[in-house]
DNA sequence: CTGTTAGCGCATTCAC
DNA sequence: GTGAATGCGCTAACAG
């Protein structure tokens, strides 16, 4: 049998009430007691049960996700994703508060954070910008003690305990050579399509496909990077302009959202020249597009797992316990038509 | 808050035991009163606390998990995940007993099974051969209230309560795209290399690649499927025959186990004539292969998420819960060298 | 058939 | 400083 606290307490000869002191770390207890209480805890491999301590003190769990309000699929997918694992989650006494911030708002997000700060919560999860104001809130919130992790985007060198996302410069490695094998002798430039040049992922993202690019397929012509804003019409007009600059475009690789555009002007192609087309993140218009024809892969990131993950990070922490590392790695997901989920 | 027991019992105006009773479905109680508590419950929107009931029962989850003997780097793996999660499942009172029989052995599988059943386990996972004995004793099982898995290769149409593993036929499918992409206008024939055609997996693997290559690339000329049997040594030498009958070959799927000897194989090949090959499984060798360019792109099944898989949907059912749906499909990762984990 | 009671392993008042 | 007692939500004897 595992042993307990009245095996602690017996072994060394002091009251229940002790041991929980020592091993909560709470003062008054003498210096030689406490000695005594590790000593016991040590020698008897005790390691506390965390459900019945959670039984004991009535404990609830509560974690924020701060989310900015961005109306593209994939932000709508992970709102999805949270919903569904809010009833998994409660049967574990943990309860999940989203807190909706404007997108690309590192103000609001700074207040975000020290208003969690103030509401004494257990852990926060949010999409990270890289800003001063927003690295200050993260570092207020750290240092009162709360475990904050990040998610979809990171903030390097900060006390995040945790990143739930994936490597996007090893995405735009991936993509590039992907679309430069589909291409094999094919002639023709490169065009990339991205979100928005501000947002760190998206530079991750160009800066791994550009470096592959450069080094697997030197003779390949890369066209300069538009900006879509991640907006379906403004992507729809960016590509069609390029086709009609570039006849022989020959490949596409799309990293930001509003692929709705994309696949509009993809459709406006002749027969036998439409371009070979990597786009992120698996939704329904992708889905469709890749059924289709249009696109030929999809990098992905599983929102469902970024957001479990994260909750069992923030939970593991909140206990002081350990994690399975590779549990929590996001992978970078290659869905063609056939592996489509 | 959360109603409790005391909050139905005093609703129903009954005792305590006896909400036990209705809520664990347990005999003496007349139609009347159990409809009683039954109300309450409804009405109160009563869901039991788990993690409480354990405790007052001193639960200990127990399960098998029946693994073949088989040396390859992937079963290696599954081991090596298992004996990871134990620790960590141990937090969760289940206790995880691994049971070895002999590769390929219809027989002692059944046996295994039916020495489970004796035990009293909570429930059982199992890496399935399809036959016969195996069903029989898979359906004994189930019927002594037992939950069961598959792991790995599946067996359908049978009382498994779920199966953590891949879709085969997909993984065929995609590795055929892919090969088939890769190839472009490359000229030559592909070599399919089977552990052997007796598993259903593999079976199913080549169909799907047939299926794809037949459908997207009629051109394309498929060699005889050889056998190697998961040896690296059987392996080499039927690759290296393979080379000989033909200069040209231009592709390999190798969809069984002992890429090792498939490795040497490929290094034996001249440069530039070094055919585009696709394998199974990431393993250290697979994965020193795909970084010095032997390998062009390796599927592959997470063994830790089929094990944790496993586990959560056991204990569910054990619980008389439900599981996040999506959190248990098991993906075909697709790996190049610019996605390695 | 139904109710009372004593714990599961731990945390938390309150006395001493 | 330390200890005894009570309860978290539920189950399992044992009575009635």
């Amino acid at each position: 049998m595992k042993p307990t606290v009245h095996d602690i307490a017996a072994r060394a000869g002091v009251s229940l009430a002790t041991v929980d002191r020592v091993l909560n770390g709470r003062p008054g207890v003498r210096a030689p007691t406490r000695e005594k209480v590790e000593a016991a805890v040590a020698e008897l491999g005790f390691v506390r049960d965390v459900a019945a301590a959670n039984l004991a003190k009535s404990r609830v769990y509560t974690f924020a996700f701060i989310i900015p309000a961005n109306d593209n699929s994939f932000m709508i997918g992970l709102r999805g994703e949270l919903e569904a694992v809010r009833r998994w989650a409660a049967q574990d006494r943990i309860s999940i508060q989203l807190i909706d911030v404007p997108a690309f708002d590192a103000e609001a997000l700074a207040s975000a954070l020290d208003a969690v700060r103030a509401e004494q919560m257990d852990g926060v999860a949010f999409v990270a910008i890289d800003h001063p104001l927003v690295r200050e809130a993260l570092e207020r919130l750290t240092e009162s003690g709360l475990a904050a992790v990040t998610v979809v985007s990171d903030l390097m060198n900060s006390s995040r305990a945790h990143y739930a996302g994936i490597d996007n410069l090893a995405a735009g490695r991936t993509a590039a050579t992907l679309l430069g094998r589909f291409l094999g002798r094919r002639d023709g430039p490169i065009l990339p399509v991205a979100g928005s040049l501000q947002v760190q992922d998206h530079r991750e993202r160009l800066e791994g496909f550009q470096s592959v690019l450069q080094d697997q397929f030197p003779e390949r012509v890369l066209l300069p990077v538009v900006e879509g804003g991640d907006d379906p019409v403004r992507v729809e007009a960016l590509v069609s302009q390029a086709a009609a600059d570039h006849p022989e475009l020959a490949g596409i690789y799309s990293f930001g959202a509003g692929n709705r555009g994309l696949i509009r002007a993809l459709a406006a192609f002749p027969q036998g020249r439409h371009p070979v087309t990597i786009a992120h993140e698996l939704t329904s218009v992708t889905r469709a597009a890749l059924l289709a024809g249009h696109i030929d892969a999809v990098l992905n990131q599983d929102a469902g797992h970024e957001v479990r993950s994260a909750i069992r990070v923030l939970k593991a922490k909140a206990d002081g316990a350990g994690v399975v590392v590779a549990q929590e790695r996001i992978r970078i997901d290659i869905f063609l038509k056939e592996n489509l989920p």
